[in-house]
DNA sequence: GCACATCTGGACTTTCTGGTACAATGCTGC
DNA sequence: GCAGCATTGTACCAGAAAGTCCAGATGTGC
């Protein structure tokens, strides 16, 4: 039952890892399906078979880093239990960018900077993507929280949207600047305030 | 002499003028020279006597705004001289950006995400217009440090790398989320974490 | 008032883009 | 071993993107 469909879900998926590797790198404006196939080995009647569109696709890609988020699979780990934790969510992130030289940025911010109006559904997709990683991170401080660890103005959402802004930025300047250097003074500097409303004991 | 140019002038500017905008609202690569061009109500023949080609125009579009951030024509004031001011240069970005219901995020940011490494002239444009925000930034954390006010530990090139990572990322969340939530959040926990350098008199 | 440069409009060309149509080739269960 | 779906390859197509070319209008200096 399931081996029937083996052969064709090791093509989709092919095609999948292909796209999410040059939407990371340029773009999905940037990127045509015949790129994608021919970066795939595939044939256009696979691509259209497999997706109903290039939107489709990009909707598919998205649903591929979600899972990889909720299942931990990630190559980022989002599931934050200490403040060690946290520091290396940002550095990961950063490291990731170092392996590309610099050259691109965050695959969903660069994804999301593309969209227009006439892009709602992945819109909707990304914003669902961040969604979860802000609960992660807003887990973690209401749980330090609930620790007494927190002042009593340290207000988890939005040390979690902090979070995710900053590093949003950082990779982004880091990317237009070709340089480490921005990002990694921005999260340190991020982390300094988040750690500036722990309680000294 | 000058009236010679004048009218040519003008058609120019229109130019560019409609393409500043179309690049903000849905980035360059999805603007064709075509829209713009119906959009400025000018002819094939002019686009391509002003610019040399679509990334000649992007380049003097991104000069254009230079120019602005240089004469402080801008609507956003980069000319920091307090802290109120500072406050205002975070809370103008994102004025703007509900001006357009947040459909649309920096544009220097915008156009930013898109570079790829075939896009070198570009993307060092955008790198030297962040560096001259970030210099007019970095001077008054610098002033307000030889006048004592800043804590030891304050690193006025950090604080100005940072001030651009957070306004960078939250306007990016905000188009994203089509919310101005996290924009605002973020831009406050940033605020508060520069204040905090403050040295209590 | 004419030589000469600037300025303008649009037709045309080439290549890319996103997608369809369709035929051929496998599997798989029975 | 064959019916019937899954899978694959390729040819084709309409429209968009980026740019070239050129004919002509317009203005200006002298």
């Amino acid at each position: 039952m399931n081996r029937k469909f083996v052969r064709g879900a090791e093509t989709r998926l092919r095609i999948i890892r292909v796209a999410t590797d040059l939407f990371h790198k340029q773009g999905a404006r940037a990127t045509s399906p015949d790129e994608i196939i021919e970066a795939s080995r595939t044939g256009k009647g696979q691509f259209y078979h497999y997706f109903k569109s290039k939107e489709g696709l990009i909707h598919e890609v998205l649903q591929a880093y979600l899972e990889e988020i909720k299942t931990q699979t990630s190559r980022v780990n989002y599931e934050i239990a200490s403040w060690r934790d946290l520091e290396k969510w940002f550095a990961a992130q950063v490291e990731l960018q170092k392996d590309y030289e610099m050259t691109r940025g965050c695959p969903f911010g660069t994804l999301g900077n593309e969209v227009t109006e006439n892009d709602e559904l992945i819109r909707q997709d990304l914003s669902l993507i961040f969604e979860v990683i802000r609960s992660k991170l807003a887990a973690f401080f209401l749980r330090e929280k609930a620790k007494g660890k927190l002042a009593k103005q340290a207000n988890a959402e939005r040390m979690a949207d902090f979070c995710i802004a900053a590093i949003q930025g950082g990779m982004l300047m880091g990317k237009i600047k070709r340089s480490s250097y921005t990002v990694e003074a921005s999260t340190q500097e991020a982390l300094a305030h988040l750690k500036s409303y722990l309680i000294r004991a």
